[in-house]
DNA sequence: TAGATTGTTAATCGATTAACAATC
DNA sequence: TAGATTGTTAATCGATTAACAATC
């Protein structure tokens, strides 16, 4: 019955929820289509639109209630489980990233971390104990896993992008800087701030002072 | 003489740039705007006609001379000079962040660290001495930052966050989840991946296997 | 009541898609 | 030559902007 939602609509979805569960953290109420947009870098018109199209309703002068907002846009995104995922890679980076609280928070599980370095292997990171890379197909099959995240020397990042891509992940966060080279179906997602960097100096230096919202 | 370029435009040159740089440390001699569509989810015709409003021409049946490309990219947006970045946090999360190349790479230089646990004060990471967070204001006058990396624990985001815009600086860099209110003409990145997965399951879980192109 | 903010329309602008000639 | 890819036009689609009535 549910069709499936345009490719634009659903990225602003996904930052309205994280805006909007931020807000309820500071305990707001409710939240507003302006701050929405000055938070998402979206244009409150298309906030107003977007969250009409589905089917959700504000109040006038006051603004949308943040709780139902969150729920309502979980459900329609289908973002109601809970995703495991492995890691690869428990040095410094990995280590924050296993102990951070932003992917549990939003229904995400470091269920397993792996790395190469046998120094490493049995030591905890978050919550979890660190397994030899050999065994990332034979874990991520038992805890279905479709989420990697490579936390490794970039030198290392391709190789295990291949054992990912081999295990059946589908999803790839890939924090090196390496342009990951995968099947069709396999989506890689790199975390990089640089792009944002200089775009935004960009308008620093050329422009002084033009717009430059609170992008993501 | 030169005139402010579009916002889409700019974030779209800054994802070619990116694209084209790791494709020139693979070896790569000429790219392709099937490529450059391919690993920044651009449509191909959108980079040709980018590329064209720069003035940057390629050859027909081959493609773009990549290093021509970043050269002609870093000049239009002003990217020749290299910019120092102040960075609070020498946990897990900052070390990574000093370590990493992927920032000098690009120009931009971990100039100084900040932390407030008098244990790691006077320790190094990356090639820095971290000194104590009070000295923050001092420092960045000197080293003329503009760019601030928060990677404290989230309690303490707001408040370092309030710390930078003392200090003047205009760009910051959030790897927490927090929501920093900060004024007019400082811009905030907030460093965070559940957007992007969330989008990404959507489609794998409703639609199974529709687009979903390497974005970034 | 007055202020704030939603809901909605119309106009404009920017991006995507399709199609194809030009040319390396 | 044949294949690949640029350069460019026209049509469509989606997002932004402006403007304002409705209503909490």
């Amino acid at each position: 019955m549910r069709t499936t939602l345009q490719p634009g609509l659903t990225n602003r979805l996904t930052k309205y929820l994280r805006v909007t569960q931020q807000l309820i953290e500071e305990g707001r109420d409710a939240v507003s289509s302006k701050e929405l947009g000055d938070f998402t870098g979206i244009n409150p018109v298309q906030v107003r639109r977007d969250l009409n199209a589905i089917g959700f309703s504000g109040t006038r002068g006051v603004g949308y209630q943040a709780y139902d907002l969150v729920e309502a846009v979980r459900g329609i995104l289908g973002l109601r489980q809970t995703y495991n995922i492995a890691l690869v890679g428990a040095g410094n980076l990995g280590s924050a990233i296993a102990s951070s609280t932003i992917l549990p928070k939003r229904g995400f599980v470091i269920h397993d971390v792996f790395d190469n370095d046998p120094q490493k292997i049995g030591r905890t990171v978050g919550n979890v104990v660190v397994k030899h890379i050999d065994e990332l197909k034979k874990s991520v099959a038992e805890a279905d896993e479709v989420i990697g995240i490579i936390a490794t020397p970039a030198s290392a990042a391709q190789q295990v992008a291949d054992l990912m891509v081999e295990a059946n992940i589908r999803v790839i966060l890939n924090y090196t800087d390496v342009l990951l080279h995968v099947p069709p179906g396999v989506t890689v997602h790199r975390i990089d701030p640089t792009a944002q960097l200089m775009h935004t100096l960009y308008y620093l230096t050329q422009a002084e002072a033009e717009e430059a919202p609170q992008t993501t």
